[in-house]
DNA sequence: CGCGCCATTGATTGCTTTCAACGATTGTGG
DNA sequence: CCACAATCGTTGAAAGCAATCAATGGCGCG
């Protein structure tokens, strides 16, 4: 009986991420939520980690958004990596003791540390948790990967639209998304930064993304209408972020493109036939 | 007393790697490099891993130079990551059972294989293995993430000094290179793969680097006569390799600029200060 | 000697950036 | 209730970096 997802306060979503990794029990998940401490609401736009800085601790983001980012000598920023709600900040924090990226909030977030030499410890007892950190740690590569490839072969659309595709699965696996779509916090300076893109070719891009019909963006709320077809202009394969059958979100089955989550509510006729 | 380095058919560049993650002792390297096995030479411009093979053993670079690598639809490719001798290939093999990138080797290469499931045995009695192994996938990691920040943020020019840089510093760590340079094994269209530009780009930025005088490409043979200037150029900190201090390479010591390992020998006058 | 691979060069095209400005929205204080 | 500032999204025009297309030269090898 899981209670990760339970309504009595308990809501964890670092620990329902852990336990996609499929190598990490129960028990051992909630030793691990036992060791979270220091639970606390961090403003919108504010560094959790500087750049270079040192830190004894992992963080862990348990709501919000946030991301790893460096500045380059012209000011110009680039995100490394995107962090949702379940991700935790500095991984690399258990092996190297000087972060390389400045980790800050691009949302109001929630955030809660875990003690890396007590969490050392527990993984020499309980060797799932070392596992189920290690596959985080994988996955983690694999989406940097895939950002390779966007940010070196694929054009502005394609890389918009993948990044998009890749949130929802991100955050389906968290129950953060609604029906077809989810809550956007970025700006879309922050999607630029993300992806390498200016703002200005950002804005074009979802505009066009929009008068296709591939994407319904209002305000923060966005939408997809056909998620396969999106995924077929984003060449998006979920294989990478390593999520099994991606059963357990609404029941929906893999799809004939790919694992979806959205495919359990087509919501729209006429999917595009492979 | 390390023996990882002597003539006697004991080098071992995995072992030289490892060490540098300051966390594992000499006789733990020794079990460790019992344990390689099936050493034998690869052809080059072959696959060692396809994508989205299954395999449950490490597969262990011992010399020269491979990739993982990525098609896209319409026939291009993108290299995510280049593998040095010493480098592990698929190291994301121990805590996943499909690798998400093919591995191919990019000249001819010795390569050896790690069995995944005695690793894990012998990480748990020897908890200094497994931190070592740690410490490569967040170097690993680490690398992936400078290599967003090119491809998102800097000119052609700018990728690829910053690139070339990387892979002294990298090659430097086994002994593989020469006095300020080192064998490039790479054809200009791999190093358009490796940083998301064409194969005519690449050869005119390779042609202005060096009419400016910042690199010396003959053939494969490749010198960095100004060290200094060129990670200016670049932008480039060694800091996110986290190899220390840079000693045990030539003697030399951190730089100014930044840990250098060429620094030993300030082959040029008028070091451009900052 | 001819073929294949690789480096090089010229010309053209184009995706994306940059610069600049304006509209929309939100929150705040008078 | 409205003025005002700040943030964010949108639009237009111009400039530029890099891609694409096409062709040539160099070099090693069977």
């Amino acid at each position: 009986m899981s209670a990760h997802r339970t309504g009595d306060g308990h809501h964890n979503p670092f620990l329902m991420r852990l336990r996609r990794s499929g190598t990490i029990g129960e028990a051992e998940l909630d030793v691990l939520g036992d060791l979270l401490e220091g639970r606390r609401p961090v403003n919108a736009h504010t560094d959790l980690l500087a750049q270079g800085a040192r830190t004894a601790q992992l963080h862990v983001l348990l709501d919000g958004w946030a991301c790893q980012y460096k500045l380059l000598a012209d000011g110009e920023r680039q995100i490394t990596t995107l962090l949702l709600p379940g991700d935790v900040c500095n991984l690399d924090g258990l092996y190297v003791d000087h972060v390389n990226a400045a980790v800050g909030t691009l949302s109001p977030c929630t955030v809660a540390t875990l003690d890396c030499v007590t969490l050392r410890i527990l993984a020499r007892r309980h060797p799932g948790v070392g596992r189920a950190l290690g596959w985080l740690g994988a996955v983690e590569n694999a989406t940097l990967a895939e950002r390779t490839i966007s940010l070196g072969r694929r054009s502005g659309r394609g890389r918009i639209a993948h990044l998009l595709c890749e949130l929802f699965v991100r955050l389906a696996v968290t129950g953060d998304t609604g029906e077809n779509g989810y809550t956007l916090p970025l700006i879309q300076a922050d999607v630029g930064d993300v992806l390498g893109l200016s703002t200005v070719h950002t804005n074009r891009v979802l505009q066009g993304l929009r008068h296709e019909g591939l994407i319904v963006l209002k305000g923060r709320e966005f939408h997809i209408p056909d998620w396969p077809r999106l995924c077929e202009v984003a060449e998006f394969r979920p294989d990478y972020l390593h999520l099994g059958e991606m059963d357990g979100l609404d029941g929906a089955r893999s799809s004939a493109f790919g694992a979806s989550p959205a495919v359990a509510r087509p919501a729209s006729p006429g999917l595009a036939g492979g």
